[in-house]
DNA sequence: TTTT
DNA sequence: TTTT
């Protein structure tokens, strides 16, 4: 039946985009993500943390291994998904992600180009900005 | 830093909820709930079910435990929290639960009724709905 | 920059989607919602309505057009938009809309067909419900 | 009827907050949010920019004043509400706007401090660090 | 009227 | 394992 199963996280990757290409061709990339609160607790501020293992498949896993690094800010929309796998001793284990459907990363300019691994990047006219939300679209690159 | 974690689900408890008083008289109430999509995959339909942990504290635990059962289609908003425990054997496991921070049940006003115990209870007109959206607030029960 | 603009409703349309087909062929549907709140004021249940105009576009407004009518529950993903037009005196008017994205109907299997025109319809379990999210995927309709 | 009326934004403050204070001591806070949107057209980056009334009341509209201001990036979630007024011309308008729920501000560390009007501001510890969702609560200001 |  |  008819229902809703949505997930909505802002904050910063704890690692780099791990990708991955399954037989058949297709990519899935998956990276942790920490969103942060802080609260008062008797008049000191705690803050918690609170980890989500993030999975993206086909394109949008394609755009994210680019465009997204170890500690950028980024807005998440996706899905729950529970799944089991047997670890290593053969016991069955769950685990919770988020399949994402799409991002957005937030932050600065600078935070929306690749990393540059050598030299000579010619300069970015201002109208280059780039956004990675629905990279189904009709991305740039 | 400032993150943003929200959950957004529709769906059916797949048991009565369970209510618990911990030590300090704080209530906690946890039940399963179902979000289902169907989609097409050659030509036939299928249809996948997720199942969620739904975690309600205190006031809200109190509401839930009242006026949700079984069956019933609700609107849950809330986070997502990933907390280990050990089972019998000791072994260390994650879990991840939707901690709900509100709830609207949806449906016929039959069903924002609490169960009925003994016999007796007049027809209701279809059209008639009450809210319990926000228990924190001041609801008339 | 990379914003988000999201909107999720769950509510009853007003009235039957009004379709209207532009130059070019593109179909666009638009409708009244409303949302209601319940709330305590002085011991009293009060109820106030919102109502927002909701258009679809395409793909969408097509399967609007044949599965939501008056009254239906529906669940409502979209965004925001705000358009100028003159009106009858050439006075420039604003109107904020609800750009939907997709949407699902909530509530029992009856409200997941099409309005039956003739008579008979033989009684339909309760249990039994059918999705219409995301139809821009390949809907068995 | 149980409804849902949410809306979740993330944008830039286009002024200031305007604060007012109304009879009675209630303090009202507003200001234009904008969410900007980039998409391809024939090849073309194109920027569409939709501009948001948020309005916020009591609390948070006092927390709004001090720690929002102009260009700042900030995520809100709140519910859509159309209002009617009369203009100067006694002609009855519409305006749609977005009562905010609770902010988070996004965005480096120098953005979480309120401006600095004059001198002398002592360091800040990292802990000091400060956010701003749900200010219901017990922030430290 | 914002930002990238 | 992130960020402020």
């Amino acid at each position: 039946m008819s229902g809703i199963n949505k997930v909505i996280l802002v904050g910063h990757l704890g690692k780099d985009p791990e990708v991955r290409h399954l037989d058949g061709g297709v990519t899935v990339a998956s990276f942790p993500l920490a969103t942060s609160e802080t609260y008062n607790k008797d008049g000191k501020r705690v803050e918690q943390t609170e980890w989500h293992n993030i999975v993206l498949w086909r394109g949008l896993a394609e755009v994210a291994s680019k465009y997204l690094q170890k500690g950028k800010l980024v807005y998440i929309e996706g899905k729950l998904r529970t799944r089991s796998f047997e670890d290593r001793e053969k016991v069955k284990k769950y685990v919770t992600e988020v399949v994402a459907e799409n991002f957005t990363i937030l932050g600065r300019k600078s935070d929306f180009e690749p990393p540059v691994s050598t030299e000579n990047t010619t300069p970015k006219s201002e109208s280059e900005y780039t956004d990675v939300t629905d990279p189904s679209g009709d991305l740039p690159f």
